[in-house]
RNA sequence: GGGCGCGUAGCUCAGUGGGAGAGCGCUUGACUCACAUUCAAGAGGCCGUAGGUUCAAUCCCUACCGCGCCCA
């Protein structure tokens, strides 16, 4: 073995052993409990991202730890077509060929997009294999697969049928860049700096006139009213008067209407229905017209006159001047506000009344909210769940139809005889009503949401009902990003209770987003992000999963530092050479003929304790989602206490054993204590983990398919604890003293250590070898401290004084003040401790054993301050 | 405007109603036969501010300040 670990000489070996042996693979069983994920699917096109490692990072370690537990594992991975991103890539592409798609047509546009995804669709299943994920590829699917495509149109159809999808004429967010409609959650609002327009709107008769502030004076061009607040005194004389628009000279009324916030602007705002979701509300209300002034290029055209033919902003600047030369515009003000994006392409979106598919969500969110306060799908972290009842509880029809070509097509059909509109499952012959053939289907497609809201059983077979969607169905959690909880999480769990009458999954786990090292969110714009594979290829998969999952907090957001990232190789470096240690040395072990515990030396009960809470630990915290704190358990036991101490141990009983049976011992326990770690560590480092597994002797195929390391209790030796703890603080404050006072490591010291305790006594005096070895030192005990060696360097533990004599080496002046700053720490904190035993009210209030612990500290810390005392005034003669 | 999260060592972040933690960085020493991607020792913090609850608050409550996110 190498003495630097190497990720690539083993990950890809290991992947392939796994796949190849179908261990990823679950079939439905009867006899087993399932534990299901369906994996989010990652958009088709697209490359693995920080975002996509982080989510399928912790999904692959719930997976394998369950998997480990016995439980029936699946997870079922996928694509998504996404249709936006994906046709704007294809787009691109025909541009740099100098064609768009109408040049193609649609039928070969799509044969376009088709081929794209097959020459990309594998990239990022590929991508996520060497991320480790250990997910049941012979079920991978895409959401335009056949099965996918039949449930969407099921799905659509049912919903139809129960007048839960309806057609309408409704004001809408236009993106005038990707020529489609978008649905209200798609957009961002962003807040830029503009500015705040006061233009004057002079009554029809007299001398009278309204002042409106608007961000948009462009729209004007649209106006159908002014509106003020009915309550507002200001204005009171002037509702039902008629103004004349100016520029356009349209006569519009003033109305009354509780919209109006009359402490923004002048209290005055005009109402503008065609291109203002406001607005379009108020004129409904009032029975209004709607006056388009702007085509689906956001250039001016309808009712816009002279401005025709301006594009948006340019419209803008022409309306100003207009208004400016004619007396009309009378203040601007700089006002910051939040403008709606795209957020696809960031181009500001649209409103406009557009004849659109919707939802009617109401009826499907009742169940939807029941479904999370009855605590059927609970959200961890817990505060994910008023994010999600906000947002259901405020719930507004959601908008289906795209004008795209990519994704699945609207099955409805019309007739071009007699105007009928048909929703059918199977493509219709002939009209339902007049028999005509002309029938032409919809142009549009369904939102791509529409059809990820059924993954959950649309890759389980529905609409059949098959063996998998009985027994996988609901599934056991969803793990994903706090950012699509609306996109996603909460469709899936209207869609699953509507089409299943049974919630999709019984958890969501929610984590944050990876951020750069600055803070900022990962974009391509700022260039920032940090590739997966090119991390895996540097530090290896092990080393990326591990800097994920360490150091992060459910639902919080996580900032990418290389150091991390460094900290993780040099983790998986320390494992690797510890298992060296291990492996090199384990020659003439027998397992089958390991000594019983009877025979266990101290350190061995140590290590065994510690193992056994750190099981219950690792457990007990991915349990709670806790996936950080399991990941950091496990570090900190096999880097502090078996690499730093129990090794240490072991070392002279392999090379120097009193005993062969003392040797079979350690080369017991330590196999045994690696190979449980490595058991707990799986999860997290699957392929570092395997590999040493495999070398150790061990039962079974993989890694992967071991028991999960169980809890045992009667491993926990609080005694050896105890001990193991006054050793290492005694083997501490040597070692202090050595540095402090500059003791070559090499050189052999003494240490006399004084034990007024019996029990510690007996305890140094059986154990003084652990000692002896760890901090380089000749141990003399004592009973007494009737003389304490000349010339020596001073220390405390426990109880025990320990004197490291010095001749000649020794500073008066420097271990005087050594000890000095330690006596006031010493008295410092026995100053407090005495306080809190002094107040009456904490003796009969604070539960016993804290008062105890508090006795017993200030036992301990005046006999530490006494010694330190007493040894300053022999310093100071 | 409403909601949520965060503010702990120089940096990044864990954590807990009862003696402040880690990693990195820094200082000092060591190529000690698993590992210098290491080992040993050390320095460094009114746990954002002000109140309140409590025998006891970094932790619970309230207000405020600062930062970030979401919704309207």
């Amino acid at each position: 073995m190498p003495t630097a670990y190497n990720p690539r000489d083993v990950e890809e070996k290991w992947y392939r052993y796994w796949e190849e042996n179908k261990f990823f693979h679950s079939e439905v069983d009867p006899s087993r409990v399932p534990y299901t994920i369906v994996m989010p699917p990652p958009n088709v096109t697209g490359q693995l991202h920080m975002g996509h490692a982080l989510d399928n990072t912790l999904q692959d370690v719930l997976i394998r730890w369950r998997r480990m537990q016995g439980y029936n594992v699946l997870w079922l991975p996928g694509t998504d077509h996404a249709g936006i991103a994906t046709q704007a890539k294809v787009e691109e592409q025909l541009a740099r060929e100098g064609l768009s798609k109408y040049d193609l047509g649609r039928e070969k546009f799509l044969e376009r997009v088709w081929a794209w995804k097959e020459e990309y669709g594998g990239r990022i299943t590929r991508q996520l294999r060497r991320l480790g994920a250990s997910c049941d590829w012979d079920r991978e699917r895409f959401t335009m697969d056949e099965g996918c495509s039949a449930a969407v149109r099921e799905f659509f159809l049912r919903l139809y049928e129960k007048g839960l999808i309806y057609r309408d004429y409704y004001i809408v967010n236009w993106c005038p860049r990707c020529q489609t409609v978008i649905s209200d959650i798609e957009v961002e609002h962003l807040e830029k700096p503009g500015q705040l327009y006061y233009i004057k709107y002079p009554a029809r008769e007299g001398g009278d006139y309204l002042v409106v502030a608007t961000t948009r004076p462009e729209t004007m061009l649209g106006d159908v009213a002014v509106a003020v607040h009915p309550a507002d005194d200001r204005y009171r004389h002037m509702v039902g008067k008629v103004l004349v628009l100016p520029l356009v000279g349209r006569e519009i009324p003033v109305i009354a209407d509780e919209y109006v916030d009359p402490s923004f602007g002048t209290g005055a705002v005009k109402i503008t229905p065609a291109h203002d979701p406001h607005d379009f509300e108020v004129a409904r209300r009032h029975g209004l017209p709607q006056i388009k002034v702007m085509n689906e290029h956001a250039v001016m055209d309808g009712e816009a006159g002279p401005y025709r033919g301006l594009d948006r902003w340019e419209c803008r600047k022409a309306v100003l001047r207009d208004l400016k030369e004619q007396g009309y515009l009378l203040k601007v003000e700089d006002y910051t506000h939040a403008v709606g994006h795209c957020y696809r392409c960031e181009t500001v979106i649209e409103p406009m009344i557009s004849r659109q598919w919707f939802v009617r969500m109401k009826p499907l969110a009742e169940p939807a909210i029941a479904a999370v306060k009855e605590g059927r799908i609970r959200f961890v972290p817990e505060r994910f769940t008023k994010i999600y009842l906000h947002w259901m509880e405020n719930i507004r029809d959601w908008c289906i139809s795209r004008q795209l070509w990519w994704g699945h097509r609207i099955p409805v059909w019309y007739c071009q005889d007699c105007g009928e509109t048909m929703a059918e499952r199977e493509t219709p012959e002939k009209c339902a009503r007049c028999a005509s053939p002309r029938l032409e289907q919809d142009p549009d497609v369904l939102d791509t949401w529409f059809s990820s809201g059924l993954w959950p059983f649309s890759t389980l077979g529905w609409p059949q009902k098959t063996r998998d969607l009985e027994y996988y169905y609901p599934t056991t959690v969803l793990v994903t990003g706090r950012d699509i909880i609306f996109f996603w999480v909460a469709r899936m769990i209207t869609s699953g209770l509507f089409a299943m009458e049974e919630v999709p999954f019984k958890e969501v786990f929610i984590h944050g987003l990876v951020l750069d090292a600055l803070g900022r969110k990962m974009s391509k714009s700022l260039g920032n992000g940090v590739d997966p594979i090119e991390v895996i290829e540097s530090h290896g998969a092990d080393s990326l999963r591990f800097m994920l999952v360490t150091g992060n907090t459910p639902g919080s957001d996580l900032r990418f530092h290389f150091e991390r990232l460094d900290g993780a190789r040099n983790f998986a470096n320390k494992i690797w050479n510890a298992s060296r240690f291990v492996l090199m040395n384990l020659d003439g072990y027998r397992p089958e003929e390991a000594p019983g515990p009877e025979a266990y030396t101290l350190a061995d009960r140590w290590i065994l304790s510690r193992y056994a809470r750190c099981v219950r630990a690792v457990t007990e915290s991915l349990e709670a989602y806790e996936l950080g704190e399991a990941a950091r358990a496990i570090y900190d036991f096999l880097w502090d206490e078996f690499c730093d101490w129990y090794i240490e141990l072991a070392k002279p009983r392999l090379y120097h054993p009193r005993e062969p049976r003392d040797r079979q011992l350690a080369q017991h326990v330590l196999a045994r204590v690696l190979k449980g770690a490595l058991e707990l560590l799986h999860p997290f480092m699957p392929f570092i983990t395997e590999e040493i597994w495999q070398r150790l002797p061990h039962r079974g195929r993989t890694i992967m398919l071991a028991p999960w390391p169980v809890y045992q209790p009667e491993l926990v030796d609080e005694g050896a604890e105890a001990a193991m703890e006054l050793l290492m603080e005694v083997t501490r404050a040597i070692r202090h003293i050595r540095s402090e006072m500059n003791v070559p490591p090499g050189k052999t010291a003494t240490a006399v250590l004084v034990a007024e305790e019996e029990g510690a006594r007996e305890l140094l005096a059986g154990w003084r070898h652990y000692v002896e070895g760890l901090a380089r030192c000749r141990v003399e005990l004592r009973a007494a401290c009737d003389a304490p060696p000349p010339q020596s360097a001073h220390g405390v533990a426990r109880g025990v004084k320990i004197y490291v004599p010095l001749a000649g080496l020794i500073d008066i002046n420097r271990e005087a003040s050594r000890l000095e700053k330690e006596l006031a720490a010493v008295e410092k904190e026995l100053a407090r401790v005495k306080g809190k035993l002094a107040s009456e009210a904490f003796l009969t209030k604070a539960a016993p054993d804290v008062v105890e612990k508090e006795r017993a500290k200030e036992k301990d810390l005046s006999a530490r301050a006494a010694s330190l005392r007493q040894r300053l005034a022999v310093l100071r003669g």
